[in-house]
DNA sequence: TATGAATGAGCATTCATTCAT
DNA sequence: TATGAATGAATGCTCATTCAT
């Protein structure tokens, strides 16, 4: 039936990922089928293949991006020449804003690593520990200077961003605490411990 | 056909349950058939129906279970009676130990809450809560003595637990840490912080 | 387990047909289980089979049962002395008492030939045919005594075992009509059409 | 795969009604598996549904599409201004021509009852009444007029009715019986009974 | 650019049936 | 006499995918 009135591919290919970050996250890559997805774009199943080669490739991509995405905001934040004390805290503000505003692509790219086959599972592997590694070198930094006391920076690199990734899935904005008050008493938390933290 | 000599109704429920841990953590619940399922433990599909009333009773049954074994461990190694620093310490402790022994429950447990239904949801939610606040109320009791000084409870609650099950993904029994040195680093994270803590 | 306190073959017997025929006439042969059936008499239903070859051989031996009580019945019930029009009007008579009161089966044997393989249905057919034969005889006699005058045996025949069949499907006992009235009605339309019946 | 060539909808979906109506007719409602329906037609099993929404969606459609046939087919040949007498003839005729004609349609419609959902069995017995509506409105018109002498119009509706679809069962063509035998005995029997019947 | 018809494989589930106990 | 464990085949249905139009 030719194109419809005023369809052109580029809007089309990104209504189809946006839709299908908001389904994935709410139902799972797995539970979400195509026809599911091509009705929330107003699209026939068919018509998603001449924007991705098949389901798993348009997870695959959509996960890519949010991780290229993430670290390029991350680079852009990023005071690269402050102490280690401030960049630390520039991180956690950072996280917790980004992973709240973008919480449906955080949630698939951290749940859905099990849907993807082992080739694709390395690329997003990769782009992640990148990630991670801003964060590792900003502790490294710290120790080094005699900021931070740190034992074992893998713990702590994976303990901190566990912990700061946890509010995805059960902040909600307008409750009883503001963003500012989260970044606080997680700033607290990871630079004092509950012995003296202070917020 | 018939009984297979020498079977027996309640080691094959044991078996079907634990072969569908294993295979839901890895693979998660919607990509594992009951095909793949009944395979693994040496049925014919329709066989599960004898012990579990539909694939979803499956996952609920298994979530409840292990949740149900988890409260009432920590009830058996909670040393009600010690100061609070004692009882968190005792709690990371169990908690790290329980969830490197059970990892393939605690995944299931953690990222298959999609896969239920809404009054199964609640069900299991409401486990989880049970669990949530036995620590909850150790941090209470620690701020109470002046023991910890800790801003926001709840904030402190779900940020020490999401910190403590990242292992769940990561940990490899005979890689470069021992349990003991897990659980000495992360006692150390959470009491002090990065800024002192020892370890 | 052995043997239920109580329990004895023959009562367990005519317990699954009773249940059998009135699950099939409600819900059709195909769409009742033995598990269904089994649950109605209490019973595994693998216990079926001590009874029942299978569950066709059940239909069958439900169907064929009611075909030979019914010849039966009607074998006491006929006034074979008597004139046609007295016949005829004993027949009505009969077939719709009887009809009303075993209503599951005359369903079933109605309405499952379909389920039947071709030997049982045989079997069946020939039973069917024997109770048509009255009614034909009858009819043949008033048309040679002269107290009828059809045209076609055949034809009106089966009109008549199709109209008083009928009520099968729509009467209720304590409705409009008492079951005197049906019959008076009945009678007073095959004997005189609607021209001039009387009732 | 993809089109086949040539294919199109409307074609499809007459082609799934008309093997569907044929074998429900012949082996029943629930003995027929899709699978089956699907080889008849040419197709997967899975295309059928893309033209209905399930297996019981599918025997509501051939049922409704029935009736309502029916009655359009009966509105046009109904002699509307006639005299009860020769629309009795005129309805007798009709419904003797119709049955024939479309005899698989029939017996579903008559047989499948059961096989409907309530909400489905309400629908369609409502077109039913609507038929059964028309041959009560003659024979009251009937006895208003002198021309019938029916003491219980709703027995005689229903009676009538049992009667003249009986052949839907027997009836085969080219066999003893002419079309206009069958019709002219059942009129005989219809209006004048069997003391008197003429034909 | 997009549709609409169709495929083929797979899935959860149900069922009649069997037989060791 | 009856149970309870299990089978193997079938069923309705869904899905990712293909491709002529």
């Amino acid at each position: 039936m030719a194109r419809t009135i005023g369809s052109d591919g580029a809007t089309t290919e990104k209504a189809i990922a946006k839709a299908a970050v908001g389904l994935i996250a709410r139902y799972g890559f797995g539970a979400v089928s195509l026809r599911q997805l091509a009705e929330e774009v107003g699209l026939q199943p068919g018509s998603i293949y001449r924007y991705y080669a098949s389901k798993s490739d348009l997870l695959v991509s959509v996960m890519k991006r949010h991780l290229q995405d993430l670290l390029a905001a991350w680079h852009e934040a990023n005071p690269a020449g402050a102490d280690p004390a401030a960049r630390l805290d520039a991180f956690i503000r950072f996280h917790l804003q980004y992973h709240a505003d973008k919480s449906d692509e955080v949630i698939v790219a951290n749940m859905e690593l099990r849907s993807l086959g082992p080739d694709e599972l390395g690329e997003i592997t990769a782009l992640r520990s990148q990630y991670e590694a801003e964060l590792r070198a900003i502790l490294t930094g710290g120790n080094a200077s005699g900021a931070f006391t740190i034992p074992d920076i893998q713990v702590a690199t994976f303990g901190i961003l566990a912990m700061l990734t946890g509010p995805t899935l059960w902040y909600r904005e307008g409750g009883r605490l503001s963003r500012e008050d989260l970044a606080r008493h997680y700033a607290g938390l990871i630079r004092n411990g509950i012995v003296s933290s202070e917020g």
